[in-house]
DNA sequence: TATACTTGACAATTGTAATTGTCAAGTATA
DNA sequence: TATACTTGACAATTACAATTGTCAAGTATA
């Protein structure tokens, strides 16, 4: 059987120990809008696909050497697919950008003001939607 | 008599002075890409623009908290008016942006992949150039 | 040739963001 | 009701980026 990556399954505490990092960290990565983890009652619930969001996060943090203010800038400007620098073979099959509760138009009023109509990730969706 | 905001004419010593900040700080800067001084044999000459640029890459630093790494990647990705949010008048009139040795479509082959042809900017250029 | 700057390369400092630690109180399961 | 987690709020730690400091050597001006 098949378990959906976007499938809410990991407690804070088993994501916390999956990605070796304190559970302190994922709290204040949701307060900054990093991260939006599903909710089972009051307790969090982390999906496969946050899992690897956050490991680019750390990645971007540890490794690029972004802040987080640099990080929420950019979120707001381009698609995470272009701060990954996802290839496009990879974007393709992405099912953490599908997940991400904001879609990139819908965060990037200023990135891409023109040219969502002729956006293929836009389109795509657009086309499953319906 | 007029000088030129583009002219360069500050010793590194009286730039860092003006901005109150230590001339290693400057050289720094130049070696991360952020800023490109013009030259008089070694010497490096800033101009007004130059040093309007530099106070813009310190709020950056100090008032937004992004880091140097975090600045390099969203110049490479968005126009610097866009970064610093000028309002469309300051843009306007903004000689800092014409400076910038290279154009934010230049650079930001990603950002605007799609919409340069009907950028105002890209169009006020394109019309003063020929 | 003396003064006052500059250069680039080394290292030291410092400020603070990112992370971790701890707590009392709450919830779920057995 | 005992165990094992969770929650949010406080504080402490740590890691490191940003900045400054220092140096010998070079250049320009008077």
């Amino acid at each position: 059987m098949n378990i959906k990556k976007t499938m809410p399954v990991y407690s804070i505490g088993i994501a916390a120990k999956i990605l070796d990092i304190h559970p302190r960290t994922l709290r204040i990565y949701e307060e900054e809008g990093l991260i939006k983890p599903g909710r089972q009652g009051g307790k969090r619930l982390f999906s496969q696909n946050d899992l690897t969001w956050i490991q680019c996060l750390r990645n971007l943090i540890h490794e690029e050497n972004l802040s987080i203010p640099g990080i929420k800038k950019l979120l707001e400007l381009i698609p995470c697919w272009k701060l990954k620098k996802c290839p496009p073979e990879t974007r393709a099959n992405c099912t953490t950008l599908e997940e991400r509760e904001k879609k990139c138009w819908e965060m990037a009023k200023n990135a891409c003001e023109k040219s969502c109509e002729s956006c293929e990730v836009y389109l795509k969706d657009k086309n499953q939607a319906s």
